[in-house]
DNA sequence: CTGTTAGCGCTTTCAA
DNA sequence: TTGAAAGCGCTAACAG
């Protein structure tokens, strides 16, 4: 089905059809109608292919992501994919599992597809070829998750928020707060959500003791349950991410203890899984969704003004201690 | 950057530009050679537009999903995202919310971006409109986790595993089990998978009670823990899916009742997650990924014959019970 | 308000 | 082995 077929069943030029879709008002409401009608009748469809080629404009945004089996990507994918629905636009998604050639790969496809923009989420923006290649051309980008001062990015402020959750357990009584980490060198989340927490440490008067990082998410719960039997094991754990949080509760009653009786765990995304688990998870809920949209909105707007997005473009979203069940106060046969 | 730039640059035209991409040994070595490394030099990257727009096809894959949300579908996105990658196919995604008239939208805008094929979950194959329209013509497509003999399905068997699932329940003692589900209208399988229990019921000659239909997932934990807190409460509940379980685990904690001592439950779907939940989660285990691989394959496998699919040509793979903590025997306190 | 036409970047005959 | 040229379906001047 071509415009040509519904111009010729219309009896009009394919100009017209073109333009009764297009600009519905440039055309006489009687030719707009009859050429709606046929259009109909025919189940044309505009053929997307060429009308990009034509007006080097796909309406399509791209999205790199490390995964999709962490729900807080899919959280965040959804949140795009509908403000990109709701602009017009669809999207086409990559996912990288956190390495970086598959990132560089990644870009080059979404070149290469004609994207009008695109949204990522990457290890490392400092040094990130992806993102070199994408400062020098390809229409406007931002970084999700990410925080760098020099791309936009939208994001939320893990520094600060992960010193807050240390506060909190300090407040609750617990002195041996220990963090719970994925690769640090993985991604720059971990590595502020990570600083915040030292941060956060040094604040409260407390030595944070090593930093428990595991690598692999299969051996997650054994490694944190062999922690867990040691001497002066900690009294709370505040874990990188909410997947980790999850496995160290597997890892407490492993261990022999209870969450939240003897053992405080706090994740950090706010995955909605979180809240209806039994204990509710307590974590810094990230308005995941709301990151993907606020992306989006961005980006369109870019596309819009035809600039690129500055830096200073960027979003600092607002994040949200939730308190959920896993977290308490120190127990009385905890405290020394 | 276009082919024309590098053909000039390299001193060839444009065909042996092409050639020297799409057919490398159509072109003598030294050929290939100086026009490889003229375009990696421009940074080159083959239009896709373009390219779509000559060939006709665009080695992109329509995916149609009820939401991102839930994990199950994730993990069956990213199986399709991995096999289509594979293949040489980008994926273009999207959601409808489990609402028929998105189902319809999402396959016009599917056609519209001429994608080579289809994968899609949609609410009841028997009746739906866009199933219709993509019959009629528009490349090959498959279903997953939808079961219909009028069209191919990737699936497992869904009544035989919720049968076997009671009647592992009755094994461990259980009687009063009851069914919990979603909105049976909204989907096939949710038709399906009470069948099956019902089915499983009858062969253990136990009554069934009435189906404890949950329409909205924000009431769910409020509605199944009211139904716990009954004379005659069930001892053992079969939830429609994770999601449902992972909430009926809740509610039991919020009717004062441990699982599984003082009841059992049981999902359908097998998310990762499940297993890193204490107690982990009892379910069915749905291959998600592979079913998403699957039918990537079989779409790949048809676009290379230029054959549609026959209904016939679609698979039955095998699910697993999958024996979590969440289900036990039935306790003395709850016999009678 | 409507029609004619060039051309987006690519692949693919057909000829050389 | 290589080149010239047509044309995929559409939009946007431009002309009428």
């Amino acid at each position: 089905m071509s415009i040509q077929a519904v111009a010729k069943k219309a009896g009009v030029s394919v100009a017209t059809v073109s333009r009764a879709f297009n600009f519905p008002d440039k055309v006489t409401p009687a030719t707009r109608m009859l050429v709606e009608q046929v259009a109909r009748e025919l189940g044309y469809l505009p053929n997307a292919s060429a009308r990009t080629l034509r007006t080097q404009r796909s309406r399509v945004l791209g999205v790199v992501l490390p995964t999709l089996l962490n729900p807080t990507f899919a959280e965040c994918l959804h949140g795009i994919a509908s403000a990109a629905h709701a602009a017009g636009y669809a999207i086409l998604p990559l996912t990288t599992a956190y390495e970086i050639a598959q990132e560089e790969e990644a870009v080059g496809r979404l070149i290469a597809a004609n994207v009008d923009g695109m949204i990522l989420v990457v290890s490392n923006p400092g040094t990130s070829a992806a993102l070199a290649r994408l400062q020098a051309g390809h229409g406007p980008y931002v970084l999700a998750y990410n925080r760098h001062p020099g791309h936009p990015c939208v994001s939320v402020d893990s520094e600060a928020a992960s010193a807050e959750v240390v506060q909190r357990l300090v407040a609750l009584g617990h002195r041996r707060i220990a963090m719970v980490s994925g690769t640090l060198a993985a991604s720059d989340r971990a590595q502020q959500r990570y600083r915040g927490y030292l941060k956060g440490m040094a604040a409260a008067g407390l030595k944070a003791p090593p930093l428990l990082e595991v690598p692999f998410v299969e051996t997650a719960v054994d490694a944190v349950s062999r922690h867990l039997r040691q001497r002066d094991r900690p009294t709370a754990l505040f874990c990188s991410n909410d997947l980790l949080a999850i496995r160290s509760i597997r890892a407490a009653a492993q261990a022999g203890l209870q969450v939240p009786r003897d053992l405080a765990v706090v994740g950090f995304d706010g995955i909605a899984l979180g809240e209806d688990l039994t204990p509710m998870l307590s974590t810094v809920a990230q308005p995941n969704s709301e990151i993907g949209a606020r992306s989006v909105e961005l980006l369109v707007q870019a596309l819009a003004s035809g600039q690129r997005l500055a830096p200073s473009s960027g979003l600092l979203l607002p994040h949200a201690f939730r308190a959920g069940e896993s977290c308490g106060p120190v127990s009385s046969r905890k405290a020394d």
